[in-house]
DNA sequence: CACGTGACATATC
DNA sequence: CGATATGCCACGT
């Protein structure tokens, strides 16, 4: 069912550690979905106010928070960004400097030999 | 079954 | 930096 795909990517953001951001795209990337960036919007979507997912950690992959500057969402975010150390300037993320760079990738890296 | 929508992305100009 | 075009796909209508 689609509830898999849901789960892994859930299980993937949770992965995002804090003070560091991912891009919708590299969270479907991780999850074995590429190219579905919107699948992950879709299911961040359908959250319940009491999950502990890190959702505010996922972004677009230019930086940009996803939802509109004027939103209380968007400013909601930013705080919580901003209390783990993340910078946020006019709703924008330096993803060069806080972009999250899975272990997974060293690993599969090391097995290559 | 046909369209429109959307917490997205990438390529080109 | 912005603007356009195109890809993507689950869902609702």
């Amino acid at each position: 069912m689609s509830d898999q795909r849901k789960l892994q990517i859930y299980h993937t953001i949770k992965l995002v550690p804090e003070g560091k951001v991912a891009s919708y795209a590299q969270i479907a990337d991780l999850a074995g979905l590429p190219r579905r960036a919107r699948l992950v919007g879709y299911y961040l979507k359908q959250l319940e106010s009491t999950n502990t997912i890190p959702w505010h950690r996922v972004i677009k992959s230019n930086g940009e928070i996803a939802f509109p500057n004027d939103s209380e969402m968007a400013k909601k975010q930013c705080q919580y960004l901003l209390s783990e150390g993340v910078s946020v300037t006019n709703f924008r993320i330096n993803m060069k400097k806080y972009q999250w760079m899975p272990e997974i990738v060293d690993i599969l890296y090391n097995l290559k030999f």
